[in-house]
RNA sequence: GGCGCUAUCGUCUAAGGGUUAGGACAAAGCCCUCUCAAGGCUUAAAUACGGGUUCGAAUCCCGUUAGCGCUACCA
């Protein structure tokens, strides 16, 4: 049975790159009928804070993937501090009692005459048992040490599924801390111990852990038991082409901005699934289940790949239009159930399910984000009245013009039935009777209806607005033509 | 600095020794058309650089350059 986690640690809202890398686990999980699970990693009190957990899971839960199974590694870190002690006593750890002041200054000094840099602080790893215990007793502060095998040089050696065969020098190897001062493991520590007991037989994460899997093929040695199988995923990259980070880029990377702005979820899976993953066959838009059904990790490559947004913009264009098409391909009543928070957040008044499952087919293929709705369909809640008047005039017309075609309209109208066909039989034949052209006629009562000179077709929107709130609106705007 | 990884149109990517280097987004143009949107057609746009290997290289090897990552008692 394949069993996948996503370990986020709750130092701050979800990013986008972490909702990819739960999402490749998801799918990973999904396709191979695997369990997935979800891990918040704080053990780092200092950074830890209960409000970026609730955003984590919050913007988890919009993607509306689920999980299967759920760990705090804040409530399992007996089992990260026995794991840790079992490696020292087989020997393979050590207590290092160096004051952390002196580390800097170790460093520095061994940094300039090793080529390769500080790999140990001096003294500590020859500690013999029985002194390293002696000043343990006496309270002296250590963290603990692993003991990374350096006389025979060998290679560390990581199988990876998306890197291939990767391997490092041990002498290239620092000794990692497997615990803290304060008696807290150490990621590595914690992940490790965590992954071997909650038994993950697959690691899909960020590429900043390739070099980080040396030490964990160590730990898992350590422990006597199998590595998992790991597949690092190629970073996401902004377009200054530094790592995505929240710090410096700023909300444009937190997936809440994208469920503000009225992204579909799975649309939102789409786009990030094409990010460092192909399906190699030349398909964009994927439904979820398609993206299970052909997500593997043969798909997964190897370079970083680019956000492409702006201090104008902060979405992919390609997002976006793939947002715009799952959107138009939605049916009826899940477009009105989704689209209703965000016309309500526009203020219309009156926004219900029933009330858009009449407007969709007028807006839905008009709409790119869920939040577009407060452009494309606020004529049919808010009074248009603050177009300026000029928009009323006709191509290759006057003011005349717009007068005449207006005051037709209201003539016409005034004696059909207000049914799309009806309507466009009257106007057409109005059309001819003025000699103008059919836009001359239409664009003028598009304007006075919606505001706008862009609108959704002419005939169904006056059928959907109703012919009082129609002449209402004619009257209104001949008035500003007076 | 050391170690590791990466390099195809502006962006996401396909092509894993033989193709006019393909697709998509974005851009431009045309068509359709009551405007917009959608749709259709077309154009422009790439193998970082230098050496090998080979009859033949985007593809394999080496070097250079560039970018990224790790090098914490962060994850």
């Amino acid at each position: 049975m394949i069993r996948v986690r996503f370990a986020p640690s709750p130092t701050g809202y979800l990013h986008i790159g972490g909702a990819r890398t739960f999402i490749f686990n998801w799918l990973y999980a999904r396709h191979n009928g695997g369990v997935m699970i979800l891990r918040i990693d704080d053990t780092d009190v200092e950074r830890n804070t209960e409000a970026s957990l609730r955003s984590i899971q919050d913007g988890l839960e919009w993607l509306e993937l689920g999980w299967d199974e759920f760990y705090r590694q804040s409530e399992r870190l007996e089992l990260h501090r026995k794991a840790a002690w079992a490696i020292f006593e087989k020997g393979l750890a050590y207590r290092d009692f160096t004051p952390l002041s002196n580390q800097d200054e170790n460093a520095s000094v061994a940094g300039e005459t090793t080529p390769g840099g500080w790999l140990f602080n001096p003294g500590m790893r020859e500690l013999d048992r029985a002194e390293s215990d002696r000043r343990a007793a006496r309270g002296e502060p250590f963290v603990l040490r692993f003991k990374v095998p350096r006389e025979s040089r060998q290679q560390v050696t990581v199988s990876d599924e998306v890197y291939g065969t990767v391997s490092k020098s041990t002498g290239d190897l620092e000794d990692f801390a497997l615990l803290r001062s304060n008696g807290l493991p150490t990621y590595h520590m914690a992940s490790c111990a965590d992954d071997a007991d909650l038994k993950i037989t697959h690691i899909l994460r960020g590429q900043e852990h390739l070099a980080n899997t040396f030490k964990h093929v160590l730990i898992f040695e350590a422990l006597g038991v199998p590595a998992p199988i790991t597949a690092h995923l190629p970073l996401l990259i902004a377009p200054d082409k530094s790592k995505l980070s929240k710090r410096v880029h700023g909300p444009v990377v937190s997936v809440t901005t994208y469920r503000d702005a009225g992204f579909l979820p799975h649309a939102f899976v789409n786009f990030v699934s094409l990010l460092g993953w192909s399906p190699k066959n030349d398909r964009e838009k994927l439904s979820l289940d398609e993206l299970v059904s052909l997500f593997t990790l043969e798909g997964v490559n190897r370079s970083n790949a680019m956000i492409n947004f702006t201090d104008q913009d902060p979405f992919d264009p390609k997002a976006v239009w793939l947002n715009a098409e799952h959107l138009r391909a939605l049916p009826v009543e899940e477009f009105a159930r989704r689209v209703v928070p965000f016309a309500q957040q526009a203020g219309f008044a009156g926004a219900s399910e029933e009330k858009f499952r009449v407007l969709a087919p007028l807006i839905q293929e008009r709409m790119r984000l869920l939040r577009d709705v407060a452009t494309v369909a606020d004529f049919f809640f808010v009074e248009p009245r603050s177009y300026p008047a000029e928009d009323l005039v006709p191509q290759k017309g006057d003011r005349a013009m717009a007068v005449r075609a207006l005051r037709k309209a209201k003539e016409v109208l005034g004696s059909v039935p207000f049914d799309r066909g009806s309507i466009e039989t009257a106007l057409r034949a109005a059309a001819g009777q003025l000699e103008l052209k059919t836009g001359q006629l239409f664009q003028p009562i598009r304007v006075a209806v919606c505001g706008k000179k862009n609108a959704p077709p002419l005939f169904e929107t006056l059928e959907a607005l109703g012919r009082e709130t129609v002449f209402r609106r004619l009257d209104f705007a001949l008035e500003m033509l007076q």
